[in-house]
DNA sequence: ACCTTACGGATTGCATACAATTTGTCAACC
DNA sequence: GGTTGACAAATTGTATGCAATCCGTAAGGT
């Protein structure tokens, strides 16, 4: 069944946004939203009628997403998509969990002073005006920056992939997300004034909670979008 | 250079063992013996006239080192190498150590004990027959064994991943990597042993401390192999 | 003289055609 | 009747051609 009901939405003028990049959302979001489940086989010819385009950038597209850890490829036998699960979601972030928490272990006493102090105007001025929409950006920018003074660019760039994995999810499952930002707001001051007093087990801690606070919102928020979503 | 006719006429089968495997080992090589350096664009024409095959699997072997972080792919601006020098390799093996550190934790008390005494006695077998050959087959059956039983596929996947970056490493200059399989040996078995002795912290130590001796090794044989491997 | 802008070359991204491999099926054989 | 072999359909991997985009260059205007 082909009836494509989302494909490619703005009619023929998918390429504004790019051609791979529609795929890999597109097939993200039908993981998440349930209609793939984990184990299917994903046949290349079918995507690319999917999302009205060729079979190479579906091919780039399965690529990515095998980077991700989200799919799995096998020679000369197609890609299966892995089962995408709050279960999986929570072990997503566990790693994330602990690449940061060692990222804000090596961060103290390496971080720039002045970078603390910019970033901590910034999420007070977050929090008196609500600005709820831009908060992301200081988020992620937050954990950057934190990733960045670790040291480590390899480190430092596991934690972006995983950002932007977890980012993909919160674009699918945004409906019922906007609220953690106001809530996270507080975990990161914390955070902040943890490496601002040197202490980096502490900052470490404050990390580890932030960031298990952030996984029960996502795994609700997946829950909630997922409806038809059961793993084997 | 490439003056092979390449007769790329339909009819010649001119493919010498063909494809994006060797894409990836010719690139991975060529980055670690120094023929390229960090920083360099990689055009892909002219990789693929360098190793004789089209531009298609070219780019699937980028996007796949783009995976393993060795690449960095920028948006209709080519795709450039990311330093890889000693320090570089250092940086995998801390995020590496740090990984298996937590899947060996993990897997205390949840490993199959039938397992640990087979690997044992593999290791045994190994130390005895000396078979250096097949030390490495062993090896990676522990440590994928470790990672399976923590329980977090997630983590097992990226364990898997390092794994396969630190093979093809290997690979490249395993002319002066022989002799580390049986000095690692011992470390196994304390590995084993502290399993078996369900102490978490004490197996995460030895985990540890194996990793670092491997870290040590390989950075040694880069630097012994890569002889005009110079980092900004 | 400096800045803006149009053009040319080169490179990436995508679409399509072909070759190689795998998988499913059916018939012949033990 | 069960198993094995080969054949056919389908799918993946690769090659090549074309369109879109980006960078460098040079000409023209203020």
């Amino acid at each position: 069944m082909k009836s494509a009901p989302q494909s490619s939405a703005p009619g023929s003028n998918a390429r504004a946004s790019g051609g791979k990049a529609v795929v890999v959302r597109g097939l993200m979001h039908g993981l998440l939203r349930g209609h793939w489940r984990g184990g299917d086989r994903i046949a290349e010819i079918q995507a690319a009628e999917r999302f009205d385009v060729s079979r190479t950038p579906v091919r780039e597209a399965l690529l990515e997403l095998a980077g991700l850890g989200v799919v799995e490829l096998r020679r000369n036998c197609g890609a299966v998509f892995l089962p995408f699960g709050p279960k999986e979601l929570r072990d997503i972030y566990a790693v994330r969990s602990l690449l940061e928490e060692e990222a804000t272990r090596l961060a103290t006493n390496r971080i720039d002073p002045e970078l603390l102090v910019q970033l901590h105007g910034g999420l007070v001025m977050l929090r008196e005006t609500q600005a709820e929409d831009s908060g992301w950006r200081l988020d992620r920018r937050l954990h950057s920056v934190i990733a960045a003074a670790s040291g480590n660019p390899r480190l430092a760039g596991e934690i972006a992939r995983y950002g932007d994995l977890v980012q993909s999810v919160r674009e699918v499952v945004s409906d019922t997300l906007r609220h953690i930002h106001s809530t996270s707001t507080a975990d990161h001051l914390r955070i902040l004034e943890e490496l601002q007093a040197c202490s980096p087990e502490a900052a470490a801690a404050a990390m580890k909670a932030h960031l298990a606070q952030a996984a029960d919102s996502a795994v609700a928020a997946l829950e909630a979008a997922g409806t038809g979503t059961r793993e084997v």
